[in-house]
DNA sequence: TGAATTTTGTACTGATCAGGATAATAATCC
DNA sequence: GGATTATTATCCTGATCAGTACAAAATTCA
């Protein structure tokens, strides 16, 4: 949201000269630079030109490279958890549910405008993860984040009677965020989103029982 | 092999002045290099330093950055399959063989000295993917590679009754290489290896019935 | 011992990198 | 309209990048 504009369309505009850009939709630009070559393999001036901004803008705006990277990849788990917790309120049984978080998971898979990235965390943070703390700490907790949902959901079919008494749910969200990354990883390999998708209902098969 | 080395030990050296490393070894310092920086974030310079050798050295013996590390993709493949494969031929139950398989991916994955790297394959060549065929190609068959040999291992104990006759050998053998994916994501975002064999015994309990 | 051969070590190239200094620009405020 | 303020645009910096040219070194062969 732009500083200066009010709900009901008023602008009060700050004092200097206004900027050329939204903040919101240069980040999710630069992002898609990150995403397409990763950390290391994209530089300030691909950014750059990804956002329209120039160098010193992007680091009054966002701070610097690695500053830029953090904020994108917090803000894609957003949407990911977004997307996922959306599918996983809709309702319906166990079987549909994981199915939904899937074509959502997917959907996000498959956004890219040319080209198929695949998952931004496996395909750009889990490369700099061993020598960069911060980003390792981002991405596991993510992961955790994504078994917890999980395994809430696998308790919960098994409350309801959707799973036998004796069904593990810890297992079982292990298997489910297996399922996941292996659908992240096989994007960004190539594998045809139709493949992936049966790839999902297979798996989905086996943990409903 | 040094190209005058005989089987029988005696030397029958080359023309000229002798290498002052084994390509092979060189290879693997720089496999390493990429495994832990990945491929954009190494340069030929830290290429250099890990193998002793200096850049003209490195192209006369191996050829460009690019050429490098397709050579140590495939290299770390054959090894991976090897392990691999040396854990299915052991016997076993099916359970004990798949754990034997995901004990022998984790000997790799935190075999760095200092760091735990996770999964070449996926901590460096799944970044380029997308914007290199031939390393996204690589990387595809290796992923495919693996998927059948879990698919034979899982038609084999339904044949041996280890499995119930309705089993689906394929849909098993995808959530068998999910778990691998997952084992090689969460290794390289910091999860140690006890937490991770735990995360494997519960999969092959769920797979195995 | 000297010619031939192969690798090594040094140094150079032009390109690109991240970052920052400085001036021009465009708006508000008084 | 002039002062103030924030952003944009251009240009400079020193470092690093991949690649290569060329001479020194180390070996075999005759």
């Amino acid at each position: 949201m732009r500083s200066g504009t009010k709900i009901d369309g008023t602008e009060k505009r700050p004092r200097g000269r206004p900027r050329a850009y939204e903040p919101e939709t240069a980040l999710r630009q630069a992002a898609e630079a990150f995403w397409k070559t990763g950390y290391s393999g994209t530089s300030l001036d691909d950014i750059s030109a990804a956002t329209g901004m120039n160098r010193p803008s992007l680091r009054a705006a966002f701070g610097d490279k690695h500053d830029i990277y953090v904020k994108a990849l917090h803000d894609y788990w957003a949407r990911k958890f977004e997307a996922m917790h959306k599918a996983l309120a809709s309702g319906g049984t166990l079987a549909e549910t994981l199915m939904k978080v899937y074509d959502a998971a997917l959907s996000i898979y498959f956004s890219g405008d040319d080209q198929v990235l695949g998952c931004f965390v496996v395909g750009t943070a889990i490369t700099e993860a061993p020598g960069d703390a911060e980003i390792q700490r981002i991405a596991a907790d993510g992961f955790r984040k994504l078994d917890g949902d999980f395994e809430a959901r696998f308790k919960l079919a098994r409350t309801r009677g959707e799973l036998k008494p004796d069904a593990d749910p810890k297992a079982l969200a292990l298997l489910a965020s297996a399922t996941m990354h292996s659908l992240a990883v096989r994007a960004r390999a190539g594998s045809p989103r139709t493949e992936l998708r049966k790839l999902a209902q297979k798996a989905v098969s086996v943990m409903c029982g």
